[in-house]
DNA sequence: CTGAAAATTTCATATGCCGGAATTTTGTCA
DNA sequence: TGACAAAATTCCGGCATATGAAATTTTCAG
């Protein structure tokens, strides 16, 4: 299958260390294993794994030898997850929705063909959602607030990212090409998303673009509750919260700062 | 002052880069601060930055030239804060918590000399605390988890906590070290943690640690809440479902896993 | 529009990285 | 518990590659 097969500076193989352990086994990895998923030698992955180690990027369980990420690294990606200052502008936002409608609130936002979810405040009721937790991601097209995205992108985007993520989300097994476009083209006449359509038995959910100033949609707020939560006298209300709040959210970050609006490289990696 | 002038390889210099945009304006730094913090010239940091941003580490806003943490990062993080596989553990613990009692539940884990916030499920009422948000780091001693880990460590790291901590938390301005034993003691004594002491004005919080099968404290429970709402009528229940859920949750814990005990090394810088 | 500051590229040099081999440590199976 | 195999770590010579001065281009402020 496609290996990674690229031959790279002493600093990239460091960094892709770090992701190797990342996305494997949580209880940690053998330098073997590192290194041979690296494609290099024992002693020159050793020699990195030093040194990460001494930056606190990556830490041993006391005594044993495998590696794992570090709190240390934990820390510092809170600070990462401030993009635009977005999640402090978002949080008081994710609070008072939660706090009208007793349901779990997310705030997701674009990072190239993918959402991921920058923030979350649940309700009492248990939810099941794709993008999971925070610092989850989905392709964009999944999920709801994912999909509200999508079909607020401009043209050309729009389909330079349903060609990227068509395959992922047949993979994934929920919809098809002609379905996506389908809901894509609902979600634009609407204005927000409903999926009810049970990806998810049970669950439901609503999403609305979040428009910087711009009108680019950056990011999407989000409901996930129980089907019976979202019956045809509530949801106009609850669809009406979530637009207002949205609203006032895309006025207050900040139009002079460009980001996030074309993430600036390749981005996230397929996996098809 | 202390300048951090470590002669190091060129990895270390390129992970400290890191750090330094972590550190910096959330808006992003330009090259010529990066490499002036790090001490080496702008040619060198230029060439780490563009490894940097091609492994997904960093990012620049779309045209601009400053450098900031990229959202990739976030993501890849959110798989470190899985230490022991704590946070999934418990989540169904804060949220079981959240639910009944109606106030903010935090997870706090043990990191060097400090307690990082693992997880965090917010009630109706808008809070205030030390740690914040995830991924926040506070002294051990300062707030009522944090200070029911430090109180129950074995006596001699306890000591070198304290001896560690004392000038941080008196440079917070928020206790001496004899208010801090006094503290300890009390906590030792109830076995759990009652701050009321209005550090933060009409807030008010309770925390229990959280104890492995060797009975360290690896962790802790705590809640947050207003100060009119832990009166002394409600106050027992309250302390009761905390120290249910830990003990609960401590059983859980695999005895197996002899990692988060003690950190592997050196840990949190001290901010004097 | 102009000039200064910052960013980026070039290039010769030597630094410090690389992997094979040797040594020590660890984990496993009797 | 002991012994063996596998993994981890250290050593070391050769050379790839990171480095910083200087030159060039781009950006930004006035």
């Amino acid at each position: 299958m496609a290996e990674a097969a690229a031959p790279i500076s002493s600093l990239r193989r460091a960094l892709s260390l770090v992701r190797i352990i990342a996305n494997g086994d949580p209880a940690g990895l053998r330098l073997k294993d590192i290194a041979e998923a690296a494609g290099c030698t024992q002693p020159t992955a050793h020699r990195a794994l030093q040194d990460l180690m001494a930056e606190g990027f990556v830490e041993q369980e006391a005594g044993g030898k495998r590696y794992r990420l570090s709190l240390d690294f934990f820390v510092l990606a809170a600070k990462a997850g401030q993009a635009n200052g977005l999640r402090d502008l978002a949080r008081p936002v994710l609070l008072r929705l939660a706090a009208s409608l007793h349901d779990t609130i997310f705030l997701l936002v674009r990072h190239g063909y993918d959402a991921v979810c920058l923030d979350r405040v649940e309700g009492p009721f248990p939810i099941r959602s794709f993008t999971g937790d925070i610092g989850g991601r989905v392709p964009l097209g999944l999920g709801q607030g994912s999909l509200a995205i999508l079909a607020h992108l401009p043209e050309a985007e729009q389909e330079e990212v349903i060609r990227f993520n068509v395959p992922r989300l047949i993979d994934r097994g929920f919809i098809d090409e002609a379905g996506l476009r389908a809901a894509i083209a609902e979600a634009r006449r609407l204005g927000w998303v409903n999926l009810n359509t049970g990806l998810i038995p049970g669950m439901a959910g609503l999403g609305v673009p979040v428009f910087d100033a711009r009108g680019y949609p950056v990011a999407a707020l989000s409901i996930g509750t129980l089907a019976e939560r979202l019956g045809p006298e509530r949801l106009p209300s609850v669809v009406h919260m979530l637009q207002t709040e949205a609203a006032k959210l895309g006025a207050e970050i900040n139009p002079f700062d460009p980001s996030l609006r074309y993430p600036s490289r390749s981005l996230s990696k397929a996996e098809p």
